[in-house]
RNA sequence: UGCGGCGUGGAGCAGCGGUUAGCUCGCCAGGCUCAUAACCUGGAGGUCGCAGGUUCGAUUCCUGCCGCCGCAACCA
């Protein structure tokens, strides 16, 4: 037997100055979709999430709010961590940047980028803030008439101030720090992107990345002067390594990049995919893939770039972006606990189209969870178990020698399922389960009207079993299919007749839908309560929830 | 201003050169009763933003216009 293959995926690692909202979730549910999809169908995958903590801003929050950067980070880092769990985010490693492994990895890395000669030393032209003890962007000052800034040298002009130091004007100083030699790589970039049209999805993306780089890349700035938190640089100890080209790295250092123990580094890099949100391509498909040129690493094999959750407000039906200013940012943790993380997941994996943006209301959520999960794939499950326990005690003797593709007849299985394993391998979630619910899961609705069980058990038993297996069947097959997404119902649905003498499920995959391992005789093995199984998705109704 | 995206029945989306433009929800009418008043069948509802062009043929390609929305270097 050979190796199997490797699957290396990330996720963006977040900025822990605020809990993180649905958006944010958004990115890591189908990144953990994907995870779980590659594990099933064999990969030996390693799932890498993390905060990023050597940020300005990191440190002032925790200044104000009178605690010190680590034990602050740290204390967000388990808070977001909570929040994955609940949403079943099976990450096999979540890395701060402020660990030790992180800074040791940086470390090395900017020095072999600083040999490769790509780093040089240069006067940086920025507008400070006084009051705040930090460089600007034209973007965030505000000018005294309100108008637009479109450079730092208007905006100095216009006496411009930032928004939290309304009385100190913002002026250009210059200090000495290190740039990477971005520009320098254009070529190479676009080399690649044309031997490599993989590697950045979607396709829209990398039409912007390819104009972006074509227009001509300038040399960043990376690092930065008398801060005391985040990574030293190894060869000027006055210097703090700047935001992304310390984030970045993560993404190898977590692997044990430059440590003794470097053996998942070697594994794992170069990554499958790191899944980012789409505001942040640049820095994954032009500066990363520089930075890693430079030190002579091989490149991430694609980059995806997921679309945004937008707030779409349930009286005025207006779409906003979701920000704490507006006030209307959604926490993971509220829909988790007045609803479950499942039905979490399907709304977003569902309705969203990971590649695009989505939109978020409460009234939708509600609408598709009545629809899809509690109608559609509930009622399903409790009519499956309810009439065999009815009829037949639980107990489907014979069953083994019962060919259960009855219920498909006209669906061609095999085929659809690799149409699902491409749709799912392309992060084509959305159309995946429309495809599931669709040919799967209403065939097998349809099936019960066809056959009718509840009426043949009048006259003809033996035929109503025939039905009921292949009912059964049918769950066994929606059990799989699901399973990437909705984790928990998939394992309910497996649990609910004995499939697992016939294969453990933590070893389906998903080919292992098209056809039915032998096993015996198939019995009920779900918990009832009265001789019928608790609604798994008892409906929402929003106006009988207390607040929202 | 530059770059990019979008505009398809009441709502949300597919489709993207070629038989009667699909799907989910909603609506209307039947059927059924195993099931979470669920499920199944049928129906009404669209000149595919507007105007040109390419083509034997365009919702699908090109151009222009209108409308909405992003991005423009550190915002998931």
């Amino acid at each position: 037997m050979s190796q199997p293959s490797t699957f290396f995926i990330t996720t963006a690692i977040d900025y822990p100055n605020s809990r993180p909202h649905i958006g944010t979730a958004f990115e890591k549910i189908g990144a953990d979709v994907q995870a779980r999809f590659r594990r099933m169908e064999g990969a030996d995958t390693y799932f890498l999430m993390g905060n990023d903590e050597n940020t300005i801003k990191v440190s002032k929050r925790a200044r104000e709010l009178g605690v010190e950067p680590q034990p602050y980070v740290d204390d967000m880092a388990s808070q977001f961590k909570e929040v994955w769990r609940a949403l079943d985010i099976s990450f096999d490693d979540f890395i701060q940047t402020s660990e030790p492994r992180h800074h040791a990895g940086c470390q090395r890395f900017i020095q072999a980028v600083f040999d490769a000669g790509d780093i040089d030393k240069r006067p940086y032209k920025g507008l400070y803030c006084e009051g705040c003890e930090e460089f600007k962007t034209a973007k965030e000052a505000v000018s005294p008439d309100g108008r637009e800034l479109k450079t730092i040298e208007e905006a100095e002009a216009a006496g411009a101030c930032c928004p939290n130091h309304p009385k100190t004007p913002l002026r250009i100083v210059e200090e000495e720090n290190y740039f990477f030699k971005l520009s320098s790589f254009q070529d190479r970039l676009l080399a690649h992107y044309e031997a490599h049209p993989e590697f950045i999805q979607p396709e829209s993306r990398r039409n912007e990345v390819v104009n972006l780089v074509k227009a001509g890349l300038q040399d960043v700035s990376i690092s930065r002067k008398g801060f005391s938190w985040g990574i030293k640089v190894p060869f000027d100890e006055e210097q703090t390594i700047y935001v992304w080209f310390d984030a970045l790295l993560n993404y190898i250092t977590a692997l044990g990049y430059g440590s003794a123990d470097d053996a998942k580094f070697r594994r794992y890099w170069p990554a499958d995919v790191h899944v980012i949100g789409k505001d942040i391509t640049r820095f994954h498909c032009a500066l990363w893939p520089a930075m890693l040129m430079s030190a002579g690493l091989p490149l991430p094999k694609s980059v995806f770039a997921h679309g945004f959750v937008y707030r779409k407000d349930e009286g005025s039906g207006v779409l906003q972006k979701m920000s704490k200013s507006i006030g209307n940012i959604v926490e993971p943790m509220d829909l988790v606990r007045r609803f479950n993380s499942e039905a979490f997941r399907y709304y977003f994996m569902s309705q969203c189209p990971f590649g695009g943006d989505g939109e978020f209301s409460f009234e939708r959520f509600a609408e598709t969870y009545n629809t899809g999960l509690a109608n559609s794939l509930g009622n399903l499950y409790s009519r499956t178990i309810t009439m065999p326990v009815k009829y037949f005690g639980g107990v489907l003797e014979g069953s083994s020698a019962i060919d259960p593709t009855a219920w498909r007849a006209g669906l061609d299985l095999p085929a659809l399922v690799e149409e699902l394993r491409s749709l799912v391998g392309s992060f084509q979630y959305a159309g995946a389960l429309q495809t599931i619910w669709l040919q799967v899961i209403d065939a097998a609705n349809r099936y019960i009207e066809a056959t009718r069980p509840f009426a043949l058990i009048k006259t003809d038993p033996a035929a109503t079993k025939i039905a009921l297996v292949n009912l059964a069947e049918a769950l066994r097959v929606v059990s799989i299919l699901i399973k990437p997404f909705l984790p928990r119902t998939a394992e309910t649905f497996y649990a609910a007749f004995n499939f697992a003498d016939a294969q453990p499920f933590d070893r389906v995959c998903f080919a292992d839908a098209a056809s039915r391992p032998p096993g015996p005789d198939l019995r009920v093995t779900a918990a009832l309560v009265d001789g019928k199984v608790a609604p798994l998705f008892p409906k929402i109704d929003l106006k009988a929830e207390p607040s929202s």
